[in-house]
DNA sequence: AAGTGGTCTAGACCACTAT
DNA sequence: TAGTGGTCTAGACCACTTT
C-alpha cells in the first residue's frame, strides 16, 4: 500500500556487502550498511547493534575500521555508543534539531542575482548603546552603513550596521563594494575575525523598514542581528538583517535522512 | 589593554605539550595545543598547518593520532584540509552558523518546572490541508489536540497539533499525560518515528493565541512546526508551537569558540 | 571474569598536488 | 618526483559494565 518496488529497485540500494573495489571508503560503505539496517526497520530504535568485535568478523575489516564506522553514525546521531555496554539505535530526538544558515535557500546565493545598494554611510557618535555593544566610549565615532540588497529585481533584506572606527585599517571602501549576501556579513575583514554570535527572532517591520522592502500589508518578519569580534575578543561590528519571515524560513530535519557521506 | 594576565593564568592555560598521564585522550590534547595556536594568532586563517608527518615528528605521537587531532578540528570548523596540499586555518564562515534547539534555554527544560495543560483533544474530520499534510483521505477522522505548556507560572507555549488515528495503536492517552515539553513533540509514539521536519518562522499571534499566552501589548511570535514520519515515510503528526519571539530566540556562534571536547 | 567501547601504535598503500 | 592528506591493517591496552 505504502510504496511498490520494481525489479530495478535494488540495483539503487546500497550494497549487502563491502565492496574493495568501491571508490567508496570500506568504512563509509560499512555505515551505510548498518544505516540501511536501520532504515529498513531490521534495527529498531533502541536496538542493540552487534558487538565491534562481531562487527570485524561479519564484514572481515579492521578494528579500526568499524570504529571508524560506529564514529560516523554517532555523529550522524543516528547511533549512541556506551562504554562497555554496546551501541544501540538512537530514536528521533528533537534536540538534534539543527538549523543551518547554510541551507537557506537564497541567502547565500552565489549563483542568484544578488544586488546590493548602499542607502547611506557615514560616521556617527555612538550612543549609550552603541558603546556597550562594541565597547567603546560614548560619543566615540563609528561608521554607520545601511544598505538595501536586492534579489533579482526584488528588495529581499535591509542590513543596518556598525563598525569601529580603526584608522589603521581603512575598510570602508572595500565594504561599500561588497555585492554579494555573504560579504556583507564579513564586511569587517574576514582574516581579522575570531568569532561572531548570530541572534535571530521574530519582529515586527516598522514603517521605514516595510516601505524599504515594498511590503504593503503587515507582515512577520524576522532580525537576524551579528556581532563579530576579533583575535583580542574586541566586537568589530554589530548589525542586522531585517526581512520578511518567507526569506528567512529555517528548516531542520531529524532522525534518518536518505543520503550519507 | 585588552587584558592583564596574572602569574596565575598560566595555570589555565593548555599544556604546551602532550601529557601521557592526563586523562584527556592524547588526540584531544594535541587538537587543543593546535586550536591554542590559532587562538593566540600565531597560526592565523589562511595559514598552513605543519604537514602530518611534521606534526608526528614534533609531538611523538602515531600518524593515526594526528589524523584524529586533524579531523577532530576539521568537524568542529576551525580547519579545512586539502588532499595533495595541506591543511589550513579556515577563516570565520557565516554559513557555519548553526542554530541548534538543544541549546535553547528553557525550552527542554528538565530541571525546570514545565507543566502541561490539555485544552482540547477530540476526534476531527481532516479537511483537504490535514488531509493533504497527514496523507489521508478528506473527511477521515483524525485526532486533534491542543495543549498550554506553562513554565513555571507563566504560560509560555501555545501547542497545537494532529495525530493520524491507528486504532491498532492507541497512544491518545499516552499523549494526554506528557508533562514534559520534549514529549510533546515526540508524542506519537518515539519508537514509531523514522525522521520529522523542523521549520521556524516569525508570525503574528492571533487574539486567541495572544489571550493564552497572557501576551496583552501585541508582540511578535514565532511559530514552529513539527511533521513526524513512521518508518514507511507517512506522516504521523502534524502541529505547531506558539510562543513569544523572547521564548525562541535562537543563537548561534561561528568561528574559534573557547572549550573543546 | 567476560564483554564492551575508547584509545593508540607503527607502519602501509593510495590519490592528489606541486615542482 | 616528492610531499601531502585519506584510508586501512592487525593488533594492543585501558576503563567501564554486567554477570
Amino acid at each position: 500500500m505504502v510504496e511498490i518496488k520494481g525489479g530495478r529497485a535494488a540495483e539503487q540500494l546500497p550494497a549487502l556487502s563491502i565492496d574493495r573495489n568501491s571508490d567508496r571508503p570500506v568504512y563509509v560503505q560499512l555505515a551505510d550498511l548498518i544505516h540501511q539496517q536501520i532504515v529498513d526497520g531490521a534495527l529498531n530504535p533502541g536496538a542493540k547493534l552487534p558487538s565491534e568485535t562481531k562487527l570485524v568478523e561479519t564484514y572481515s575489516v579492521s578494528p579500526m575500521t568499524v570504529r571508524r564506522a560506529i564514529n560516523l553514525l554517532s555523529r550522524k546521531g543516528v547511533i549512541t555508543t556506551h562504554k562497555g555496554k554496546g551501541t544501540y539505535v538512537k530514536s528521533v530526538e528533537l534536540e538534534d534539531a539543527a538549523f543551518n544558515l547554510r541551507d537557506l535557500e537564497g541567502f547565500f546565493s552565489d549563483d542568484q542575482d544578488t544586488t546590493v545598494n548602499v542607502l547611506e554611510a557615514c560616521f556617527v557618535s555612538a550612543d549609550e548603546k552603541i558603546a556597550r555593544k562594541l565597547h567603546v566610549q560614548p560619543g566615540e565615532k563609528v561608521i554607520y552603513i545601511r544598505r538595501l540588497l536586492y534579489v533579482g529585481e526584488n528588495p529581499a533584506y535591509y542590513h543596518r550596521g556598525y563598525l569601529i572606527n580603526d584608522p589603521k585599517r581603512p575598510i570602508v571602501e572595500a565594504e561599500l563594494e561588497v555585492t554579494e549576501l555573504r560579504g556583507v556579513f564579513q564586511g569587517s575583514g574576514n582574516q581579522l575575525i575570531k568569532s561572531g554570535d548570530i541572534f535571530i527572532e521574530a519582529a515586527f517591520l516598522d514603517e521605514e523598514e516595510s516601505q524599504l522592502l515594498d511590503i504593503s500589508d503587515p507582515t512577520p518578519g524576522m532580525i537576524l542581528e551579528h556581532i563579530f569580534y576579533d583575535f583580542n575578543d574586541q566586537p568589530l561590528s554589530w548589525g542586522w538583517f531585517v526581512c520578511a519571515t518567507d526569506r528567512l524560513r529555517l528548516h531542520a530535519r531529524v532522525g534518518l535522512v536518505p543520503i550519507m557521506d
